[in-house]
DNA sequence: CGGCAAAGCCTTTTT
DNA sequence: GGCTTTGCCG
């Protein structure tokens, strides 16, 4: 149990219990508390139902808290409320999230209430993170050490593709990748090779799933790694197994916590669930702990409010003061802490269980994670499993308008199987704008206006930082990326090519990793090479092969291999070099600065030199990156904790001083606000996401509807919805129609670019479609026309794809210079018909012919090269060559 | 063994 | 359409 990670001794049961005093004695704050008729200043501004659920500190509850409601700050009151009362330690709150984001903002808010204790609460933090921390500790009763490598997803796959070509099998025919997504897709339930059904085990590989999956593991062992799976997967073993560790953590942790519940998986449920059982053991001694930084649980914040200053007098020390904290409300004084409230079940129903003190916050219509193996199930399963538990709803909305919340409420009301709440806001303001609606001809033009759109914001005297483009897709952001880059506008990307997943980044850290943890051959293997030492293929195997035979890591196996004749003189001299050099470095690894060694590797390695010998444009990047990561491993204690860090926290921290417009996927948003926010590409098959709808079916359309739910309830006061007609996909031009969802907004609360005339027949906002060809046609508003469109038939839809769309595009927008000459107002485009355009593409055979002259809108005149179904082969006299379907082009 | 060209891959979301 | 991997050749 003594390892380096172990900072922390876990046997809190043996230091020494804080004294508490008697309640009511002396001045003491914790005194005052208790006793206290008016509620402390952290509580005030809270809502009734915040304030139940802040306050509601025993037992089991959920906290169905709605988009904007106030969620975290429920939370991290909590938190400060069960410190200020003394109820817990802070080393004795079990705090949980999913995302190192959120854990980060709840340390700094909780930091902002109760000042330093945060450092106290060395058990707030992600699912993974304290995973590891748990493994850490007691790593041995799995089977590792516990200095163990943690594999990210490319380490796994790579290891999994050895393992498939071990067995024989073809790793075309079952790819790694996918093998990787089912061992997770287990994982996520908490299975281990014995546990997967027959039916998973043979889906795979011949029917060897199961034989591969064991072989991964054990191999997983040798390697002493883990994956991420593993991190929740083994902690889950741990404490079943051990019963004596889990009665440990069961009693230590007095509180739980966990932050968007519904996006808990099984295994997460589990790990929970285990923790959350209460037993009563006459034996032992409940016991106080200390928190590990001697921060004293939190006093007097609330006599001082939330703005305390670290300067104040009254923190600081965790004298005798703090430790009277620790009486609990109700307690008439002694040395026995009084039982937990008596319960009728408590999980698991034990006839020893107490109610666990667990309360769980989310929102089902929140849960956009089912695809990664999130349960709603969990949240909707609530009070089965707590029974007694207490809800508190959030309805109360504090962030956007009457309009943004009628226009997602309604959205997210075709969901069925909701635990449903409604949002409400409290004045709502007749200026405010409603949802905008706006369509496009193509994904540039989207691009183009979404860009016009942020510049008039802006000269609106918005700043940048207050507007978000949310996609659906990462591959959206692209357009928009180019199209600012021109503009010269200001804009970030969030969640998008992550610094630690660069090339070199990740050699970098593979250096690193051999030093640390000698037994990572996944990272020796990556770097024998690189940069070419004429280590290829052959030798890498050789010593591959010695290692397995003699069942050590393969930097201990090249040792050995270059005493022998085996190799030839030329690679052997150079493995030489390179283990040497390692044994070297390893030497230097306690008592050289962990940054200025990593630099020293780097330049010893020939690894910098590698990048500054190469002429493409993109080294002086990678050198610019390499230098940042030695940077930013100065703030770590050690070379070891920064590799821990950069397993778990993935992404690098992004230049908040810049003004500039966020874009990033939806998911990615999920907990952020905006002022103003752009919705593009609601069109079929992209939003909602075909393969949601392929192989989620009903819920997955679901799980999209809340997506586009989650969308919109990130605006504050301007929400722009966009779709466009083309999309390139896969580098083919395809037809889009546009989204279901957009059907599903409620007209009251949602402008489309121009009211139409007529709606189309049934109520609500009724269909979504731009009718292009008429906008074209009626520059000249013929009556005929606007009739025949109505009656649209599969004849008149081949005009669909004319040039007509990019003056629709304009509505509303009239200050754009298109060159179509589409002022603001004077088109009048918009039919609404209940017919799908899907139907339209035709799926028979082209009737245009090779040699045919014809135009595109985008690309403009060219020739039919080639003919295949409905989609063209067209040389264009500026363009190149490019394929279209043929719904897109003209005769000439 | 290394470099280059061609072919195949995939593009939903992520700890 | 862009990227990675593979395969062939020097």
């Amino acid at each position: 149990m003594s390892n380096p990670f172990d900072d922390i001794p876990f046997d809190d049961a043996h230091r020494p219990a804080p004294a508490p005093k008697p309640a009511g004695g002396g001045s003491g704050i914790a005194a005052r508390a208790m006793g206290a008729r008016s509620a402390p200043a952290y509580l005030e501004g809270l809502n009734p139902e915040q304030r139940r659920a802040v306050e509601t500190t025993e037992g089991p509850v959920l906290v169905l808290a709605g988009a904007g409601t106030g969620k975290t700050r429920v939370l991290t009151t909590r938190i400060a409320h069960i410190l200020a009362q003394g109820l817990a330690w802070p080393s004795q709150v079990l705090a949980v999230t999913f995302t190192n984001k959120a854990a980060r903002e709840m340390k700094e808010r909780i930091g902002l209430l109760v000042g330093g204790a945060v450092e106290g609460m060395p058990w707030l933090g992600t699912f993974h993170s304290i995973g590891v921390k748990m493994l850490r500790r007691h790593a041995e009763l799995v089977g590792l050490k516990s200095d163990f490598t943690i594999l990210d997803t490319d380490d796994q796959i790579r290891l999994l593709k050895q393992l498939i070509q071990a067995e024989g099998l073809d790793d075309k025919r079952w790819p790694a990748r996918q093998f990787a997504h089912m061992i997770d897709g287990w994982k996520n339930k908490g299975w281990g090779p014995a546990d997967i059904p027959e039916g998973d085990a043979r889906a795979f590989a011949n029917g060897k799933g199961r034989e591969l999956f064991t072989a991964y593991q054990n191999r997983l062992k040798t390697l002493n790694a883990c994956d991420f799976g593993d991190l929740l997967c083994h902690p889950i073993r741990l404490l079943k197994a051990n019963p004596d560790v889990l009665a440990d953590y069961q009693h230590k942790f007095r509180y739980i916590l966990v932050d968007e519940y519904q996006d808990t998986n099984t295994a997460q449920y589990l790990w929970l669930r285990l923790l959350a059982q209460r037993r009563v053991s006459p034996h032992r001694q409940p016991v106080e702990e200390r928190g590990e930084t001697a921060s004293p649980p939190l006093r007097q914040a609330q006599d001082e409010g939330l703005h305390r200053s670290p300067a104040s007098p009254l923190m600081g020390e965790a004298g005798e003061a703090s430790e009277a904290k620790l009486i609990r409300v109700g307690e008439t004084g002694g040395d026995t802490p009084p039982p937990l409230t008596p319960p009728p079940h408590g999980v698991g129903g034990g006839p020893n269980g107490a109610p666990p003190n667990i309360c769980c916050v989310g929102d089902d219509d929140q849960s956009i994670y089912g695809w990664r193996g999130a349960d709603v199930d969990n949240i909707l399963r609530f009070e089965k499993d707590f029974p007694g538990a207490s809800v508190v709803k959030l309805e109360r909305n504090y962030r956007s308008t009457a309009h943004i919340l009628g226009a997602a409420s309604h959205l997210i009301g075709h969901n069925e199987g909701r635990l449903g709440k409604t949002l409400f806001t409290e004045a709502p303001d007749p200026d405010d704008p409603k949802v905008n609606v706006h369509a496009a001809w193509d994904s540039e033009e989207e691009a183009r206006a979404v860009g016009e759109t942020i510049e008039r914001h802006q000269r609106d005297g918005h700043l940048l930082n207050d507007m978000a483009i949310l996609v659906r897709a990462s591959f959206q952001m692209r357009e928009f990326e180019d199209r600012f880059v021109t503009l010269g506008l200001n804009y970030r990307v969030i969640g998008g090519p992550r610094f630690y997943e660069r090339m070199e980044v990740r050699d970098a850290m593979a250096y690193f990793r051999v030093v640390c943890q000698p037994a990572d051959d996944l990272a020796f293997e990556r770097i024998v090479n690189t940069p070419k030492r004429g280590l290829g293929d052959a030798s890498v195997r050789l010593v591959h092969d010695y290692a397995r035979k003699k069942g050590v890591p393969m930097l201990a196996a090249a040792e050995e291999l270059v005493a022998t004749e085996e190799m030839k003189p030329k690679p052997r001299a150079a493995l030489r070099d390179l283990v040497q050099s390692f044994r070297r470095w390893q030497e230097l690894l306690d008592n050289t600065p962990h940054a200025e060694l990593a630099e020293t590797i780097l330049e010893e390695s020939g690894y910098t030199a590698m990048w500054q010998a190469d002429r493409s444009a993109e080294a002086p990047g990678r050198l610019e990156n390499l230098k940042e990561l030695i940077r930013s491993m100065e703030e770590f204690e050690s070379m070891r904790a920064f590799l821990e860090h950069v397993s778990l926290v993935m992404d690098a921290e992004q230049n908040e001083d810049m003004d500039a417009v966020s874009i990033m996927t939806l998911h990615a948003a999920k907990g952020l606000e905006f002022d103003t926010v752009f919705l593009p590409g609601w069109e079929e098959g992209l939003f909602p996401h075909q393969r949601a709808l392929d192989e989620g079916g009903r819920s997955g359309l679901e799980e999209e509807r809340r997506l586009a739910y989650v969308g919109l309830t990130r605006a504050k006061r301007h929400c722009h919805i966009w779709f466009v007609s083309n999309r390139r996909i896969h580098g083919l031009w395809q037809s889009t129609i546009p989204s279901r969802f957009l059907d599903e907004l409620p007209t009251d609360h949602v402008d489309v670019a121009e009211p139409p005339s007529s709606y189309g027949g049934y109520g609500g906002y009724g269909a979504s479609r731009f009718d292009r060809a008429e906008a074209f046609a009626s520059t000249r508003e013929s009556p005929g026309w606007r009739r025949a469109q109505a009656n649209r038939t599969e004849a008149t839809s081949r005009n669909w794809g004319s040039r007509s769309g990019v003056a629709v595009e304009r509505i509303g927008y009239g200050e754009a210079d298109s060159g179509f000459g589409a002022g603001r107002g004077s088109v009048k485009g918009r039919v609404i018909e209940g017919e799908l355009i899907a139907k339209s593409v035709s799926k028979t055979a082209s009737d245009f012919s090779v040699g045919d002259r014809v135009f595109h809108l985008k690309f403009g005149n060219g020739n039919v090269t080639a003919i295949e179904g409905n989609k063209l082969t067209i040389a264009f006299d500026r363009a190149g060559e490019k394929k279209v379907l043929d719904g897109f082009v003209e005769r000439v």
